[in-house]
DNA sequence: GTCTATACTCTGATAGAC
DNA sequence: GTCTATCAGAGTATAGAC
């Protein structure tokens, strides 16, 4: 009865939200083994027995956050435009790719947490959807390299850099912050760094 | 190497170092919480009560990997010669630290994993020797950019963007070799990438 | 030094009252 | 739908024989 796309009354989604919050802020931290349901349901407010009325089993809470988030996460992508002006297109992806670590550094841990352990629940769509967006979206920048619209690099490394530079601010956050110290604003500082950085290597050169 | 003030037999080191490695092998995978004894025991080739013959606890093993781990990470930057030509120092760096990601992944990933869940078993080494050392050298940068040696970038970010560069070599290995597909080399395209960039990034412009 | 056996705690999941 | 009570298994750590 509980499962299946039917229509949920509003205390349902609202447990649901609760839930699948606090699990993010939970496993984001501990990685899936770490994590325990205790924690996930003290932080959502709601008693075990009552998470598990909602989510069948630790597994299926996961899942249910995994669902989706490698779309999120590769929205920006998506949206750099082939037809667009180049260096504008890539800013743009660049700048989308900071705000997504910036306002959801959870949902980059968890991605991360994910990967670093070998991602043994997202092999699939990091094998299919996510491979071919990056393929498809690297023959778009090497016909712009091509055009002589931007200089030359290995677009795929161009790729691999952009999300190495852009969650490094989310998945190592404390670090940064304690490199910092207070006073300064790190995203801010990132967002100018990374507008020269890729200025300066994909400027054309006559 | 350190070692503890107190001689070991051959086989006592032996065994230290068999345990170390299975940790390393489990934690870099599973972070903290995530490890269990039992499959350190299990890599080890040892039993369990014998691994804590060895190391009091489980805390005990993990901190034992943590100690020198910092300083293993930070040697690449500390041999970065102030009295040296800027370009050749920053691009050894770059390699320095890149070789590192290669041939030492499951170190890159256990720090990830401590940095990633707060780093509560190391922030206090990374409020202090790390913050200071990055200083140190984010000093030296700044003076090779006022010298008109290097362009002008936030020295601070510039080291940012080599850690996150190189590291995510190691810690999204699984994910940089489904994109990549068979036949890649991923560390040495790295590299020819990384060199490209930080070239274009800092030749100073007249 | 190494093992078997075991104490005790934590964790995921279920039963059943309300 | 939510709770208390509880189970079975996994997990850390110790006791004690050899």
């Amino acid at each position: 009865m509980p499962t299946s796309p039917r229509p949920r009354s509003r205390i349902q989604q609202r447990n649901r939200e609760l839930i699948l919050d606090a699990a993010l802020e939970v496993f984001s931290l501990h990685g899936f083994r770490g994590a325990t349901l205790d924690q996930i349901a003290e932080v959502a407010g709601l008693s075990k027995p009552n998470l598990l009325y909602y989510f069948g089993s630790k597994e299926v809470v996961h899942q249910a956050l995994l669902t989706g988030l490698l779309d999120t996460w590769l929205d920006p992508l998506r949206a750099m435009n082939p037809a667009g002006e180049p260096m504008r297109e890539i800013m743009g992806y660049v700048r989308r790719k900071l705000d997504l670590a910036r306002d959801f550094p959870r949902e980059s841990r968890l991605f991360a947490n994910e990967v670093l352990q070998g991602a043994p629940r997202m092999r699939d769509a990091i094998e299919g959807d996510l491979r071919s967006l990056v393929h498809d979206k690297a023959a778009v920048l090497s016909r712009w390299m091509d055009e002589g619209r931007i200089a030359r690099v290995d677009p795929v490394h161009l790729i691999f850099s952009i999300w190495a530079l852009t969650q490094h601010y989310a998945d190592f956050d404390v670090q940064v912050r304690a490199v910092l110290g207070p006073g300064h604003d790190p995203f801010a500082e990132a967002e100018r760094f990374l507008e020269t950085l890729y200025a300066r290597l994909l400027t054309p050169v006559p």
